[in-house]
RNA sequence: GGCCCCAUCGUCUAGGUAGGCCUAGGACACCGGGUUUUCAACCCGGCAACAGGGGUUCGAAUCCCCUUGGGGCUACCA
């Protein structure tokens, strides 16, 4: 029985570094009719935000990464969330301490940072003095009457090397005394992330640890404290994975989008600052920390004034994407394919094949980087070959969470914008694309560039005219009329279709881009496709 | 600084565990051409890599060593 588990802090969005962590853990169960389970580690106080949690599971649950046990479903070997089992930490440090494999620690911040300062000089790697005899309780009564902060440390066995056998890396040997002995408990009670995790992967079951090199070093001490708390019964294998760089150059981190919006308001002339403090609820003050580098705003406070800004930035957030208009069968599939693949030449898959086709002796050893361009092209296969009343689904959460007027379209309507979107990449195209149709006649913006270009030059408005005349003259307006129409126009003038086609496009849509025309003309309905030319001539004629 | 991991086209990667099947395959990007009612899409063609240096061997992308480069960890964060 193959059991795996993701185990993120909910510290903020599900980030995709963690996603993809949290996809191959759930294709490993998945692949051998496994259990997967969510485990929330909020063992940091200071660091965990209530909506987080909450966060994370619907990113995974958008990426149709269903947990078998966890927060909200349940399961044998709750609770879920280590903020709620304490009792269970404590029982087994109070067991290693009674062990003597464990023992308290009164030092200060201070005293640690001398130690590691004076090991540094010295070029070697720091490990934590233990004491010839450990603390007594009666010393834990005086440091905190001392008011000294006591913690609790496994000692780490010094005189043998620590192995590990990684599925990935394979064996890997720690030099004795390489590994220091390390915290188990904070001052504050909670255990640290190395204490629990080990603790829970026992106690849940756990076979199979999946997760980033990030950790790989963790892994030595982790599974020496495993071995004094429960012997060599049901020890995991490990799998530490590559790491996903970003194609900006550095790692790919949360850090990326604020960075990204400091340089863009650095970069402008003016600086609205009160407007900006506005969108973003934020105090001047801190608008003016953050551009000097400081400090960094909430999420939503960043997205606020990117949003007002105009500027996009790149993506991180599993969220981001979806606002980017990605499917989530694309980024399962991406994520899938980073750092490992199915052995032959195929890419774009669906789920199902996916899970087939894992084995985790086929992750890559080296870094990837996350290519954003790759991506696009992998959602443009995704939207064609998805079912499209699945396509339908998403559309219409994208349009949802973005208050688009397309949203009031009804379901046939917008499957058959979907089906005349063929090709296009994302489904924020699809909502630019279609969105002319929505709009009140007066409330097409004109986009300059494309008045220029098409109307206002040779002799755009003319032609439109004649359009004009001719679409009025149509009893009905059918997609193959309109075709007709526009065709033999251009025969008659002796020009491209472009020549007659565009000005029209440029009059409904107000731009150069839009749904196939004739479609176009068609949906939007004769009366409001003359209206607008009517609106567009009287508007540019003077300029002409 | 110390410890650990990694290294094939610009990018993701196949091939490496069992050395010859590799004049190194695929995909994205890019370039050229075609098609076209816009943006896309689509079709055809092209460019492009075994980090460097030593070994081992009849033979190395593949095994070993060194160098260089990249990444991770070095917290009372996970």
């Amino acid at each position: 029985m193959v059991v795996t588990r993701f185990a993120p802090s909910p510290t903020g969005y599900l980030h995709v570094g963690g996603a993809r962590t949290a996809l191959f853990n759930w294709l490993c169960a998945r692949q051998a009719g496994g259990t997967f389970i969510l485990r929330i580690e909020d063992t940091d106080q200071k660091r965990n935000t209530p909506t987080a949690a909450q966060q994370v599971m619907d990113d995974l649950r958008w990426l149709g990464i269903q947990w078998d046990e966890g927060p909200e479903v349940g399961g044998p070997n709750g609770p879920y969330l280590q903020s709620q089992r304490m009792d269970i930490y404590d029982k087994y440090i109070k067991k290693l301490l009674e062990e003597n494999k464990a023992y308290y620690c009164f030092d200060t911040t201070d005293e640690l940072d001398a130690f590691r300062k004076e090991a540094e000089a010295q070029k070697r790697s720091f490990s934590y003095p233990r004491p010839q005899e450990f603390p007594g309780e009666s010393d834990v009564e005086k440091a905190k009457a001392q008011g000294r902060d006591v913690t609790v440390r496994f000692a780490v066995p010094q005189d043998v090397p620590l192995e590990i056998t990684d599925i990935v890396r394979g064996e890997i040997t720690f030099a004795p005394g390489e590994i220091g002995d390390f915290i188990i408990q904070k001052s504050d009670g909670f255990p640290t992330y190395n204490f629990a995790c080990v603790v829970d992967d026992y106690l849940m079951k756990i076979t199979h640890v999946i997760r980033g090199q990030e950790h790989l070093m963790n892994t030595p001490g982790q599974q020496a404290l495993w071995k004094a708390l429960f012997g060599d019964s049901q020890l995991p294998k490990y799998a530490h994975m590559s790491v996903t760089i970003s194609d900006s150059g550095g790692k790919l981190s949360k850090r990326e989008r604020p960075k990204t919006l400091r340089n863009a308001i650095k970069a402008r002339q003016e600086i609205e600052a009160g407007k900006l403090t506005e969108v973003a609820g934020i105090a001047p003050e801190e608008l003016e920390s953050f551009i000097k580098g400081k400090a960094t705003p909430d999420m939503p406070a960043i997205d606020a004034m990117a949003e007002y800004l105009g500027i996009g930035l790149p993506e991180i957030n599993i969220v981001d994407f979806f606002k980017s208009g990605y499917l989530p069968e694309t980024m399962v599939n991406f994520l899938a394919l980073l750092g490992w693949n199915p052995g032959d030449n195929r890419e774009i898959m669906p789920i199902g094949e996916l899970i087939e086709s894992f084995d985790l002796s086929r992750l890559s050893k080296a870094n990837s980087l996350f290519d954003r361009k790759k991506l696009l092209s992998f959602n443009m296969e995704h939207i064609k070959m998805t079912p499209p009343e699945k396509v339908l689904e998403h559309f219409r959460a994208y349009l949802k969470t973005v208050n688009s007027p397309v949203n009031s379209a009804e379901d046939e309507l917008l499957s058959k914008i979907i089906k005349l979107c063929e090709g296009t990449r994302t489904l924020v195209d699809m909502e630019r694309k279609s969105r002319f149709l929505f709009l009140d006649n007066n409330e097409i913006q004109y986009d300059e560039k494309a008045v220029k270009k098409v109307l206002l030059k040779s002799d755009g408005l003319a032609v439109l005219a004649i359009v004009r005349e001719k679409l009025a003259a149509m009893e009905q307006l059918t997609e193959q009329g309109i075709e007709d129409m526009l065709r033999s126009l251009a025969e008659e003038k002796q020009v491209g279709l472009g020549k007659v086609a565009q000005p029209l496009r440029v009059a409904i849509c107000g731009t150069t881009v839009s749904l196939p025309i004739f479609e176009s003309v068609q949906m939007l309905s004769k009366e409001n496709t003359l209206a607008r030319i009517d609106i567009t001539l009287k508007k540019f004629a003077a300029e002409n």
